[in-house]
Order: C-alpha cells, then structure tokens, then sequence
DNA sequence: ATTCCACTTTACGTTAACGTAAGATACTTT
DNA sequence: AAAGTATCTTACGTTAACGTAAAGTGGAAT
C-alpha cells in the first residue's frame, strides 16, 4: 500500500484546447485577462480541474454575449468571500442587472424561434411549389 | 376634401436615435453595411417604418450577440422572393444552424438565472448576519 | 444677413479578442 | 546526436463596430 499519491489530474494547455476547440492563444489571453491563474511545472501550465471549469464558464459566457470583462467581474464576485454591507450591496446591484438582460435575452431568443420557425415553414411550402413545378415540367 | 395626401409618416436620423438610445453614426454605419436602405430628401435621409423595424431587429439581434453580418443575412434570406431550390435548401440549413444556437443559449440563461438566483440568496443571507453584527456591537 | 441647428461626407482613431509569426526551451523518439 | 513535438514569451497584425473630429450644406429663427 503506497502512501497518499496526491494524484491531482492535471491537464496541458493543448489538452484543454483539444478538448474545448480553442487554440492554446486563446486560452492564454484569458490568463492574461486574469479569468485563469493555472499552476505551473517550470514554465509549463498545469491545469486543474477548477480551471477546466472556469474556461467552461468563460465559453458559456461568450456565447451569451459577455465580454471576457464581465466574465471576470462574476467571478471575482463568486470568489470575495464576505465582504462589507456596502460591497454586498453592490454586488446585489450587479446580480439584478445581470439578471434583467438575462430575462430580456431570453424574451428576444423565443421570439426569434417563433419567427425563425415561421420562415422555416414558408420555405418549406416553396420549396415544395418549386418540386412540383420541376416534376411536372420534367416529363 | 383632400386629395390623396400620401401622408407616410418618415423620421429623420435624429429622431431614430433619440427613440433607440443610440446615435446617428451608428444608423449611419448599418446603412453602409447594407442593413438599412432609408430614402432621400436630397441629401437628407428619410426613414420610414419598415426602416424602423428593421433598426428594432439589428438591435434585438445585437442584444443576441450576431454580428452586423449575420443580421444582413438574415434580412437577405427574408427578402429573398422565391429561390431556386438549392437556395432554398441552404436558408433551411441557415435556420436550423440558428436555431440550434438559439437553443444553446437559451439552456445556457436558464442555466445561469439559477446560478445567479443562487449567488444572490447567499448574498442576502451574508449581508443579514453583517447587519446582525454591526448592530449587535453598536450598543 | 447671420446665427443656429440638424444633417451630410470623409477619414483617422479606438477597443476587444484574438491570429500569426519568430525565436527560445524542454522532453521524446529515432 | 539530430529531429520532432509541445510548450513558452514577445510582439506586431487584424477585424468588427463604432467614436470622434473636421469641414461643408440647407432650412428656420432672430
């Protein structure tokens, strides 16, 4: 029986690349706009898995429209751990505005579908128009 | 009794701006990408309200984080009358990449209201044992 | 007539989020 | 030992979506 392995899995950069589909620059400069701190062997980066989790936020982030900005002030507002009345009050600020838009994104996004859905169907009765046309025509 | 009055109410860029919060290069620059066609009065642009619509769009699409780019295309394929029918094979495809998308992001916000829900209810909890303390020492 | 205001065009400047290339280091494989 | 592969730092380049300033035009008000 060996002693504690301290067997914490790590990844490289070009792991993660892989695995998020995002060039090693990328995950760079989010380093360098202070959304990751990974470890380092030597030069190396070593990745944890609560960096991994971090780039999946910061892509989740990006798909909704968050500048890498914004991504980074959620999270140092995830890491304060307590902080005075007034810090938390602001804080409560920033959650409700974040909020808002959320909710008006999400009004924009349905109402986008219905549209998209019905553009969907004109195009499918064209194209069945132009089908028939072509069929008759043909013989 | 008036003739016909053609009365087709337009607005100058000023008004378009004042009413959507955003400035008149901005307008200016959708023309140019091809995304507004407004008429002219002379020199002077004259919008009407099909040009109003479609400012509502870019924005709503802006909220929604397309480029200016995808936001043409989606005017371009509304536009386009009847197509051919590999045309219209590719909208259809278009739709679908888009809807996929949109899907993604609407799991994504519903994902992150719960989280930022969560963030907030831990907040509030902080900020009343802060309170408790300080008035509990003020005495 | 001149002042004012909204509008116009032209054009250079700016920011975010990377792309891309150059050159150095380190480990592995042949 | 040499070549290959992954990593590193540094740094200039690029694109989108405007900002901003300059200089001119046209109608309305004083």
């Amino acid at each position: 029986m060996q002693a504690q392995m301290n067997q914490i899995t790590t990844f490289s950069i070009g792991e993660l690349a892989r695995e998020f589909d995002i060039t090693t620059r990328s995950i760079r400069f989010y380093e360098d706009q202070g959304l990751l701190a990974p470890a380092r062997h030597g030069q190396t980066r070593l990745y944890t898995n609560r960096d991994k989790v971090r780039l999946k936020l910061i892509l989740r982030g990006k798909r909704l429209g968050f500048s890498l900005a914004e991504t980074k002030r959620l999270f140092d507002l995830y890491d304060a751990d307590s902080s005075s009345e007034s810090q938390l009050h602001k804080i409560l600020e920033l959650i409700d505005e974040k909020k808002v838009s959320l909710k008006q994104q999400l009004e924009d996004i349905k109402v986008l579908l219905v549209e998209l859905s019905n553009l969907e169907d004109r195009c499918r009765d064209e194209l069945l128009q132009v089908t028939a046309n072509t069929t008759t025509v043909q013989e």
